[in-house]
DNA sequence: CTGTTAGCGCTTTCAA
DNA sequence: TTGAAAGCGCTAACAG
């Protein structure tokens, strides 16, 4: 590694004081001489000097880079919603850190003690837990760090920014959606239901019930984990275990719906000839791979970009009219639905 | 914001100098009196006081940061890579900068630029760009700045550290399966011939003809992009403009083999009854999703391990005996072949 | 238009 | 066992 070059060095060699190198490194007050500008600018280049950001975030008290947290970028609602969080901070000239937590409270809270340490101007938060009563959550809650939820509604926590999407109406809608088709013995297999948006999609099924006169079945209710093997599981419990009969299942999100999906293959039942399915989230896959799953979109980019741009808004110290931003339902038809 | 508290405070509340804080923040020397050591102990936990980072960085000259630069995240291939390379990171406590890049050589650049600028301490660089002749690049290169290579073999550049895949003998083998189960004409889609692995998954292609004896024909090649649409056109000039005739095709990635698959399905042709497909990459998808494509594995988590365990090796400044590690093709069955 | 000076918060000699 | 002092490379008043 050799030896890095400093502003001094540039001053040195132009014969001029850093601040001067400073100035035009920020492009600052272009009160200096037009000529000396010229100078220094041919010097930075000629010697492919690069200003030290640690040095300028020790002054600045700004690093130029955010916090990206959430569960597993493997899963492609957030490696599609990390691109948005990053095209937006690209354009900003931001770097962007990204953090894994496999929804583990301890990685999360690391992460975020890790980021708050000057080395991220923001963060942008995705978790499934129970963040309103944990003490360290809290405390960085209240120190005014500015960060962002995603998708994570807090009812004890009204005023905190966030962007999220309408999931009650989005359960309601699908719900409705399986009903009018005929649909009345529908299992529903929720997201851990600790989590807000897990809760809402849960009211939203049951809203709908009630809406068209049906009474819900608990037999027909579980709790799922959002993960593959979650709608797995539940079909195993339903049509194994409970025996319960239905028409449709809906799953609160398309991964549980691909793991259920898969358990009712193979216990020798067709998709949507023997059962109806319906997920939430509109994970994107190549357009070849079937079955599709008719289900509800939630614009995983569109979260990033707007939840990126609101942070940003946030850090410049304004206070954006809307600091709550809420996506609205989309149904998507894919086939995985039959009338009866 | 509240007022950051520092090194200083809890000195003065210690009544003891910062170097001896200092010393407990960092273990050193335990010639720190035992009672003085508790006493800061107690005091920087009561306060929650966490160390600058940045005005650590700046003497120690370390980021605790590598960035990783890949096309996009999107892929799944990548965001694979990526979930192991942030696991590395984690358990070393390093954190980990995403730069996504679409393949644009400029903001691969930008990217490069930025990171060295003391923001991280390594980088783990995916390109399919002709960086050997690319004067920006080789400038990098030479600063003997810690930085790895994945998947991006450069003839150019024996010397640099990368964890690679033996693309010529995956594309050797799966082509020989094919032939092996009586395919004679077999089209391909190669990827962008500027890269290092696209020529290897052609030259082993070739390979396998030579071996057993079957005359290459031109028109049945065509470059792909490595992308959906790349697949789809390839078809396009095959089947459509060329009209060519084959009874298998083996696209030099699974997504190419999707687009294919998406196309000839379009025209009618159904996999594996009228064309056998093959890819390369094993791309992973819900394993319910239809069809699914036979293929070479290329262990995408492990890729990510292995890289980022190769870089931190070089940061560390050791000389590790293996600093290009190569990972062997394995084929996986899954159908979209059938013996003619 | 340009330079002097004082730090940012921390680690690290060198002394005591 | 502890502390004083000198920076790391840069920006930001404040002068001139």
């Amino acid at each position: 590694m050799e030896k890095k070059i400093t502003i001094k060095d540039i001053a040195r060699l132009c014969g001029v004081s850093i601040t001067t190198v400073s100035r035009v490194l920020n492009n600052k007050r272009e009160g200096v001489g037009e000529e000396t500008v010229e100078r220094i600018r041919h010097v930075i280049s000629d010697l492919k000097y690069q200003p030290n950001v640690v040095a300028r975030s020790m002054i600045t008290k700004r690093s130029h880079t955010i916090g990206l947290i959430l569960p597993d970028i493997r899963n492609p609602f957030f490696s599609e919603l990390a691109r948005g969080v990053e095209d937006v901070c690209n354009r900003l000239g931001y770097g962007c850190f990204l953090c894994n937590t496999d929804g583990d409270i301890e990685k999360e809270d690391k992460y975020i003690q890790l980021l708050r340490g000057r080395v991220a101007d923001g963060i942008l938060f995705t978790t499934q837990n129970n963040v309103e009563s944990n003490e360290a959550f809290l405390e960085f809650q209240s120190s005014g760090f500015p960060f962002c939820f995603i998708e994570r509604y807090i009812d004890e926590m009204p005023d905190v920014p966030g962007v999220y999407f309408d999931n009650f109406n989005g359960a309601r809608l699908i719900t409705e959606y399986l009903i009018d088709r005929g649909h009345r013995r529908i299992a529903f297999v929720s997201g851990p239901l600790t989590t807000h948006n897990a809760r809402q999609r849960r009211d939203g099924y049951l809203e709908a019930l009630k809406l068209r006169g049906i009474q819900a079945d608990e037999q027909l209710i579980v709790e799922g984990n959002y993960r593959y093997d979650g709608g797995y599981q539940a079909v195993s419990l339903f049509t194994g275990q409970r025996k319960v009969a239905y028409t449709a299942l809906f799953a609160s999100n398309d991964l549980m719906a691909l793991g259920a999906l898969q358990n009712l293959e193979e216990r020798g039942y067709r998709i949507p000839d023997d059962i109806s399915l319906a997920g939430f989230d509109h994970i994107a896959f190549p357009p070849v791979l079937r079955p599709t799953i008719t289900t509800i979109e939630i614009p995983a980019y569109e979260f990033g970009v707007s939840s990126a741009t609101l942070l940003f808004s946030l850090m410049r110290g304004e206070s954006p009219e809307q600091t709550k931003i809420v996506f609205s339902p989309k149904l998507v038809e894919k086939g995985s639905v039959r009338s009866i």
